[in-house]
RNA sequence: GGGGGCGUAGCUCAACUGGUUAGAGUGCCACCCUGUCACGGUGGAUGUUGCGGGUUCGAGUCCCGUCGCUCUCGCCA
């Protein structure tokens, strides 16, 4: 019989029965009722009831039943009578009656508790992320994803392309987020960066001629953490083809996605294709480059209604270039759903939280118009708003009004709260959309001069003919985003692989031919060698497990995530490294800021005791004394 | 770097307006129980109330500072 298991604790069934079997794991729960004990025995497959004789040599062999303990069981199948068929337990119509058992691994006390479900604080879970790990939920959650992993590389295969490697150790890029670097040995002072994305070696690889490249790709970025986004390391679905046109690219997201989604989830998907949705039209429909489309509410412009009104903080603000935005909110002032005072109150601190002015409402119930801003209006205006609003009795419109840009933003926000506080949010369903015609240049805020508004290696609309003809601010890229329930699932891009194209473009953004040869030489010299046309994206695979998971945050579907503070508490990441590492790589460092102090007294401690080594080392074979820089 | 929230037993939480020896559930320890399945019962141990200072006759509670966690703005080509 084999030394641990014959069998899972996920496998036995009745068809078992009268077989001597042998299975392993963790202690999940013990009841004991004196005269018999029941220990559900917990692995990766299952869970299985196990039936101890307390008369028997072996229960003393345990001087404590501890949960979480790893024990290996051998005994007889046998089948539960009717009554005691437990019908949650996939093994519950059988039992296995112990006559011997080994210790395989002894626990102390948990920190907490894994079999039952409670609240943890998240620090302690990070600590002892593997016993957090063997949680039903989170183990789940991980098998899920591995799943999902493995049904992308599938579908990537089935769909033409092949996985590559590109390096981890490789060159800062001089844009985009911070890198995290590495220095070098062989090159002192010189640092590698590991990749924010494999960007420029993929477009290489179309370059090389590999037509279809995907890669589950590691990513690397020094930014600050947000719910949807761990810092240090995340992992993308990193996708490039060539010969392809933006729409090429959407039917193979789209492909992907409606296939992919619904093996791991119920909710329903809208179909493809997913509706296109033009960056600027985003913003001033939803006040966001990522609209959540479950939400049905959306900002009407109404500034025309109000350029020649009697409500003058409306008209003037009109006079002044600023814009009236409302949003309809259906059949809250009617029936069951009628909202009290309060709520317009709450509505309008929260819009002035969120940075507005004020908030204005028009309701509509019972034939007439309640407001605190009708009685100013002298026109035309609430007929007209009906009109364009297609308003009906029991619904209502809040109004901002100020310049353009702060009325999305506050307006996003109100969309967002209105559709949480209303409920207007169906939680069973995934919506698609793009967003495209990202705006190529805008200007700089500050300084006033031409810059690159996402990505400067996106071919621009109409090619050197626009950057030749048009207005800069008025081109267009070839740029979109994914977008799913609010949540921006992937940039990506048709890639400009015209190389006086990409010169042109930066000189307008105030680089010379040699700062870009310098910066991007690498990518560039090889679109001198014909490059063919190409594009891609690459939605992240922790942010899709999220969406799937039903997560509340990206850490819930990484095995081994960083804290917000980009720490690893169970291995202690990032970490001091001893002198004599930090002398090889020939970086020294600096306490700059008092917090620093305990780390630099520690490595001059450390540094201490290399020299007193190398003395006695020196001292030993009457060798000169070598380099003496530790310590500087 | 800025803003909000939180910090009391191993864990989850309670403790009025500042007032007795800081409680409960769970876990832990001991004992009882032959059909439970998050078993049940009886008893017990467990606290620098994150840390430091202050106000007060008296601080878990109020004030100041600090540390940690979390959400968020900046940031994420």
């Amino acid at each position: 019989m084999h030394e641990f298991r014959t069998h899972t604790c996920g496998q036995l069934r009745k068809s078992d029965v009268g077989q001597t079997v042998r299975i392993s794991g963790w202690i999940n729960s013990v009841r004991d009722h004196g005269g018999v004990i029941f220990i559900d025995l917990r692995d990766h497959y299952g869970k299985t009831q196990v039936v101890i004789d307390p008369t028997k040599e072996f229960y003393r062999e345990l001087e404590r039943w501890r949960v979480e303990t790893v024990v290996c069981f051998t005994g007889t199948v046998v089948a539960r009578t009717p009554e005691t068929v437990n019908p949650k337990l996939a093994t519950g119509e059988i039992e296995l009656v112990a006559e011997a058992m080994t210790v395989l691994g002894e626990t102390e006390q948990v920190p907490f508790q894994v079999a039952k479900d409670e609240d943890v604080p998240e620090s302690l879970r990070l600590k002892y992320r593997f016993l957090d790990l063997r949680r039903d939920d989170l183990h789940k959650k991980i098998v899920m994803r591995s799943r999902l992993i493995e049904e992308l590389r599938r579908k990537m295969w089935s769909l033409g392309f092949t996985e590559y490697q590109t390096p981890i150790l490789t060159s800062s890029s001089p844009e985009g987020a911070r890198d995290y670097l590495v220095p070098s040995r062989v090159h002192p002072g010189k640092f590698y960066a590991l990749p924010q994305a494999p960007q420029q070696f993929k477009q290489l690889l179309m370059v090389a001629g590999f037509d279809r490249y995907f890669q589950i790709a590691p990513c690397f970025r020094d930014e600050d953490a947000r719910a949807d986004r761990s810092p240090g390391e995340f992992y993308q679905l990193d996708i490039e083809m060539s010969y392809a046109t933006q729409e090429d690219i959407f039917a193979i997201l789209e492909n992907l996605l409606t296939e992919i989604f619904p093996k791991f989830t119920t909710k329903k998907i809208n179909a493809a294709p997913f509706p296109r949705i033009p960056y600027r039209e985003s913003m001033d429909r939803f006040g966001s480059d990522k609209p959540d489309l479950r939400n049905p509410l959306e900002m009407i412009d109404v500034t025309e209604i109000f350029r020649n009104s009697g409500f003058q903080a409306f008209t003037k603000n009109v006079a002044n270039g600023g814009v009236v935005k409302a949003i309809k909110v259906s059949g809250i002032a009617a029936g069951s759903n009628s909202q009290p005072r309060r709520f317009y109150d709450e509505m309008i601190k929260f819009a002035q939280e969120s940075g507005a002015k004020g908030m204005a409402y028009i309701i509509w119930a019972n034939g007439e118009t309640r407001s605190p801003i009708v009685k100013f209006m002298t026109g035309n205006e609430i007929p007209e708003l009906e009109a364009k609003a297609g308003i009906q009795d029991g619904d209502v419109l809040f109004f901002l009004a100020d310049q353009k840009a702060l009325v999305n933003s506050v307006g996003g926000k109100v969309i967002t709260e209105l559709g949480r506080r209303l409920n207007l949010i169906n939680q069973d369903e995934f919506k698609f959309c793009w967003i495209v015609d990202f705006p190529m240049f805008e200007t700089d805020e500050e300084t006033g001069s031409l810059i690159f508004s996402h990505n400067p290696f996106s071919m621009p609309q109409g090619g050197m003919k626009a950057i030749m003809e048009k207005n800069p601010l008025d081109i267009l890229a070839y740029q979109y985003d994914i977008v799913c329930n609010g949540i921006e699932l992937s940039s990506g891009a048709i890639r400009n692989h015209q190389p006086e194209l990409m010169y042109k473009m930066f000189e307008m953004c105030g680089y010379t031919r040699e700062i870009v040869d310098e910066k991007f030489g690498g990518m560039i010299n090889a679109f001198k060698l014909g490059a063919p046309p190409h594009g891609g994206i690459a939605p992240g695979v922790d942010r899709m497990a999220m969406l799937l998971a039903d997560a509340p945050n990206i850490r819930e579907v990484i095995a081994f995530p960083f804290n917000q503070q980009a720490e690893d508490l169970m291995m202690n990441a990032p970490a001091p490294v001893d002198m004599k590492q930090l002398r090889e790589l020939r970086v020294i460092p600096v306490p700059q800021e008092l917090k620093y102090e305990e780390t630099f007294k520690k490595l001059l401690a450390e540094a201490e005791k290399v020299r007193a080594a190398e003395a006695a080392a020196a001292a030993m074979t009457a060798a000169p004394a070598q380099d003496t820089e530790a310590g500087k």
